[in-house]
DNA sequence: CGCTAAACGGAACGTCGTTCCGTATGGTGG
DNA sequence: CCACCATACGGAACGACGTTCCGTTTAGCG
C-alpha cells in the first residue's frame, strides 16, 4: 500500500487535483499580495468557482496553515537541535528566534494575521501558538535556568513580542525588524 | 471678538453642531468596538447621514486624529519636560516611552491602525511620525550622547517597535506590552 | 453502461466604504 | 420681516468583498 495515510476513503480525483491548484495558486498569491488577497482572485487563477475553495479551505486559517505548514514544522524541529548544538542556551534561543523572524517577516501580511481578533484566523493563532510556544518555552526555561535570561516572561509573552515586531517588517525600509528583536533578545539577559 | 481662531469665515451652526456630535460619538465607540467602528454606526448614533460623517471626516484617519489630538499633543509635550527633570537621559526616555505606552494600549485597534497599509490611514501614520518622532529623537540622542544607550537605532525604528509591541495588548489577558517594552528598553543600553 | 454520492460553479445575499445629487436650511442683505 | 443662495444635509446607489446555497456535473464503481 504505497499511498499516503488515507485509511477511510480516497478523495475524487478532480477534488485532490483543485486543492493542489489552489494550493499552489495561493501559494505564488500569498507572495505578491500578502495573506489577503480576495478569495475571488485566488479561485480564478486556479480555475475554480468560489464554492470549490470554501469547500476544501473553509477559513482562511485553513489556507494559510496549508501554504506555510512545511516551514512551521521545519522551524518547530530546529529548537531542540539548536539547544543541543549551542554554545549557551541564550545562544540557542537567539538563533531559533531569528530563523522564526526570518520565516515571519518574509510572508505578507502574516504578522498582522497572527494578532487579527477576526474569527477567521482563530485556527490560524492556535496551530502557531500549539506548534511554537512549547519549543520556545524549551529553549527559554533552558536559558532561564542557566541563569542567562530573566524568568518573569513567558515564552508565550514572547513568541507574541516577537511577532508583533515582525508587523510591517516589508514594506517598509526604514525598519528593521531583526534589529529590533535582537534588541528584546538581549534585553532578556540578566544582568 | 470672543470667538476663538476662526479669521476667514464662519462655518453654520449645525455643522459645527454635527461635527462635534461626531465627535463626542465617536470617541465612544472607539472604547468600545475600537477605531474601526463602521461609518454608518456613527453616523446613526451621532443622527446625521453618511454624506455629513464623510463631510466632516474625508477619511478615519482624520476622525481619529480629531479624537485623540489633544492626547498626542500632551505626550509630545512631556518629552522635553521629562528630559529636563529626571536624573538620566535613559530613564528620561523610559518615561516618555511608558505615557506612549500607556495612552497606545487603551485604544482598541489604534496601534494596528498604525501599521495598515491601508491609504485611508495614511495621514495617521504621518501625524503620529510628525508629531513623536523628533521629541523620541532628542530623548535618544540625549542618552546616546551620554553613553547610556545604542547609537545605532533611529528614533522611527523606536517608534515603530515600541507601536507594534503595543498591538492586541488589550484583549490578550498573557500578554502584557508594558513588560515587553521595557525589555526593549533595557535591550537599548550600553552594556 | 448506468447510477449515485461526491464535487463543482457561480448566482445571490449581507456588510462595508465611498460617492453623488436632489433637497433643506442657516444667515444675511434688502 | 422676507427672500435668496451658499452651505450643508440625507440617503440611495455602486463596487468590492466574504460567505452561503442549490441546481448541475462528473468520477468511480458495480
Amino acid at each position: 500500500m504505497p499511498e499516503s495515510s488515507a485509511p477511510a476513503h480516497r478523495k475524487r480525483a478532480d477534488a485532490r487535483r483543485n486543492m493542489e491548484t489552489l494550493l499552489d495558486v495561493a501559494a505564488a498569491a500569498f507572495l505578491t499580495g500578502g495573506v489577503h488577497v480576495p478569495v475571488r482572485e485566488i479561485a480564478a487563477q486556479a480555475g475554480v468557482g468560489v464554492g470549490t475553495y470554501y469547500r476544501h479551505f473553509p477559513t482562511r486559517a485553513d489556507l494559510v496553515i496549508a501554504v506555510y505548514r512545511h516551514q512551521i514544522e521545519a522551524c518547530a524541529e530546529a529548537g531542540p537541535r539548536l539547544l543541543a548544538g549551542s554554545d549557551t542556551a541564550h545562544a540557542a534561543l537567539a538563533s531559533w528566534i531569528d530563523l522564526f523572524v526570518d520565516f515571519l517577516i518574509t510572508k505578507h501580511g502574516l504578522a498582522e494575521a497572527l494578532r487579527s481578533d477576526d474569527a477567521t484566523f482563530q485556527t490560524l493563532h492556535a496551530y502557531f501558538l500549539e506548534r511554537l510556544v512549547p519549543v520556545c518555552a524549551d529553549l527559554l526555561t533552558a536559558a532561564a535556568s542557566a541563569g542567562e535570561v530573566r524568568a518573569d516572561v513567558t515564552a508565550y509573552e514572547l513568541m507574541r513580542g516577537v511577532g508583533n515586531l515582525c508587523i510591517g517588517a516589508n514594506s517598509d525600509t526604514g525598519y528593521d525588524a531583526r534589529r529590533l528583536v535582537s534588541l528584546l533578545i538581549g534585553g532578556l539577559r540578566q544582568q
